[in-house]
DNA sequence: TATGAATGAGCGTTCATTCAT
DNA sequence: CATGAATGAACGCTCATTCAT
């Protein structure tokens, strides 16, 4: 009985500028900025964000939510160079290092996501990531490169650990590497 | 001329009781707790609160302090073992994972300083804690088992990068350590 | 062009309950009187009153503006009076003595906006009453009767060191009226 | 530092040394000051201000008590001159501006009785300083010089409501004096 | 007695959320 | 539906006053 939905492209396009606006003041101020200020930015009323996301909360989980989805997009391009002959360890660990620069510009997002205690919000997106990540670290298994006991849920503990300002990250990829594969840290590295 | 000070007795026991409710509180709900509700479960009104620490940030880097403090203390003992001649890498991992643990627990410790951008406060138990670990990584370079480009900063790179929930410090170890080293991760680590 | 803005109707009621309320509470009560007596005496919640008004100087600043502008209203109509024959100098005594009969009541609004240093917000009224203040003492001064060194400034002058309290008034206008004119004060004055 | 026990001594001491850091306290920073200040100005513990003033209030009136012996002594000293042959109106007049100019400089200190509505507190003095006013007074009206119906309260009244920036002072005292005595300000005053 | 630590109501202000328009 | 005014609990902090030492 939900009949033809007219005024759909306004509110679609609200959503979108909501969520916008929500991804770059988190980005800027932090997870602190006011719902007022992130209604601002994004050009509507207070009131109209929260016909679109009830409460703070479920604002912050749906912009963590865009940040999953293009890990996810990564993730599968990643896998699709696989496919066509590039070493898996070698797509994995560049994929990790885009995600963890990437989160560091978005690090608010971070910050928000575990402050707020927001949900996912977009399963399908998760699982799409979790996919192909799985399919990546299998294919390096395959190879002998990646160490045999490596699972998706070692990735995500990466994500969700790594550092969020940009001097550390290098470094700490460095350290971090060698964990998930088969070989020492070369004397040089 | 150090003359006993009597009515001292009172503010320390306060001061210890607020800085004791303070960790707890912080713990337990983040470091966004009220200065009332922290002077609540220490027993004390705000304005003694206030008296010892004249704003939050204060407060928050003194626990943040006694961290640190407590962190110098298990370095110098680790150092000292060490140098009756237990190996450095394995009193450095034992550090580490004695640390990151006591660090799951006062968790939102952590989180508070950098939210408030806590300054240490306590520069000398950091020096102290700085000391103790360089010297171990100095011994494990010795021996030829820790990585020769490993410094005390990789270390408290990795402190600030431990995870927060139990279950996962375990694993996150088994990941982070073969970097600190010069040797690859067994199959079946 | 100029639309009718359907919601503001509550909002400038409210404003208006803020400002009244704020002028009573500070007659009453000082400039200390809190902002949330305020909103309690206006009937509404902090809030709303901090959205009319950013912060407290404004409110104030904003109560000493209404008096401002009904202080210009009574000057250029005591110009209106002598223009159609009215004796200026009986017209500016009249104008001080009722401007400062008022004050009486309004007495904290000017304590209050001395208090916080509040800007007068509103230049256009004293604009108006000055210049209005100007032309009775100019004609005052073509008639003889008031002192030829009178200013504007001597007017402000006199209405801010004017007493507070009701009985005093009387004897104070008495004593100081003679200080304007050309006249000594009259032995049974 | 601890002398033979002299209870008294050291209880008027502090007595001088608190009254004279509470003047300049609030001389210096408004009647807002913070006991604590005043009581660290004075190099005592806040309990011992306490001890001689049980409230803020009394502190205050305490303060403005000895301006007001200082205005007795002055005045005393303007009658003592009119008895060796000056004219009373020109000795009032001078004390008028002396005490005037005294309170610009001690501004804040009436406006802090009045914010507390501090009593006077030391009736003899003020009792001491009226009777010599009325003797300049009744000095001047004998020399037909000042207006029969000045009193006492008179004096108060514009003490009371005097500009309390010092440049006002010299115009103020022009357009009030007039009022006091049975002459027209001359046309160049 | 003098000390200064403790008290706690109160302050101005903010902000996620609700609801009349 | 969008709007934005209204709500009110909560926040960090202050300060006159009290009271144990």
């Amino acid at each position: 009985m939900t009949q033809a939905r007219a005024p759909r492209a306004d509110a679609v396009r609200n959503r979108k500028k909501i969520l916008t606006a929500a991804g770059e003041q988190i980005t800027a101020h932090g997870p602190d900025v006011g719902m007022d200020e992130i209604a601002a930015a994004a050009g509507v009323a207070v009131g109209t964000l929260y016909r679109h996301f009830p409460t703070k909360t479920d604002l912050v989980a749906a912009v963590v939510a865009e940040f999953v989805a293009r890990v996810a997009d990564d993730a599968e391009a990643a896998l699709a160079r696989v496919s066509t002959g590039t070493p898996a360890l070698d797509e994995l660990t560049a994929f990790l290092s885009r995600v963890i620069e990437a989160s560091v510009t978005d690090r608010a997002v971070k910050a928000a996501a575990q402050a707020l205690g927001a949900e996912p919000g977009d399963r399908a997106a998760e699982d799409r990531a979790g996919a192909a990540v799985a399919a990546l670290i299998h294919a390096g298994q395959a190879d002998g490169d990646i160490h045999p006991d490596v699972t998706v849920n070692d990735i995500y503990l990466l994500f969700s650990t790594a550092p969020t300002d940009q001097p550390s990250v290098d470094r700490w990829l460095t350290l971090v590497v060698p964990g998930l594969t088969t070989q020492a840290r070369p004397a040089d590295s």
